[in-house]
DNA sequence: ATAACAATTGAACAATTATTCAAGTGTTGT
DNA sequence: ACAACACTTGAATAATTGTTCAATTGTTAT
């Protein structure tokens, strides 16, 4: 029976869970930041976000770049439309997509410096 | 029979491919770069990370805090050892958890600032 | 209208993942 | 040696998620 704990004795608790109260984004924009990270958690995505970096470019041309289906490509598409990481614009029978800001080349960037660091 | 497409008609598909190949992470990059992000990707290890932005914890002051169990904060604090945002120091019985660096914070405070953004 | 192509969508399946539960370390004090 | 506390760990379960498949929408050309 795991249960909640209070620590037998020690710490300024009372004190500690004000302060942490005080910078705690709400439930909110807890969760909105969560999906969004979730949404560069995945390799597919960030591998078509990394071919908007190079250019704009139709759900076609990604995928036959990451030589993956359409249907994927559509679908993660639609996931990261949602998170208004990238937009589009419709030409006849084709979807052009793109970046919706430069939001995601920092974030990106953030990453890789982590990750780069964290090999040596 | 969905099957990856190769675009009847358009584009410099050859030019596109040497471009994009030029700046895509190479797979193992990628991979670390993507589960990065998806640990920033679960409400709970953003919590303990905003607890630690306050002050060095022990596991059982961050399960209180949090009104969790000490097994699920530990499992969390388990990956994001292993991702290396936090680090940690014996005292007696207690493990006290700190972050490990600065990155933990830009990464999450690009991410706060590009949902705020496209929530108005 | 019909055919052809680009893209989207919903359902199904397999794989991943967060939490719980129960059992296990490791450390301190008696 | 024993009990008590802080924490960790492995297995099980439920929920979430990525890809595939099949069907559908939207657009253009004949």
């Amino acid at each position: 029976m795991t249960d909640i704990p209070k620590c037998t004795e020690h710490h300024e608790h009372t004190h500690l869970v004000e302060e942490v109260e005080k910078i705690l984004p709400d439930e909110g924009e807890l969760y909105d930041l969560a999906e969004l990270f979730g949404i560069f958690g995945d390799t597919t995505r960030v591998r078509i976000l990394y071919v908007l970096f190079e250019s704009e470019s139709c759900v076609c041309d990604i995928a036959s770049i990451l030589g993956m289906t359409l249907s994927a490509i559509s679908h993660q598409l639609r996931i990261l439309k949602g998170a208004r990481l990238v937009k589009f614009r419709r030409e006849g029978k084709t979807v052009y997509y793109s970046l919706a800001d430069d939001h995601v080349k920092t974030i990106l960037g953030m990453g890789m410096e982590h990750i780069k660091e964290k090999r040596s």
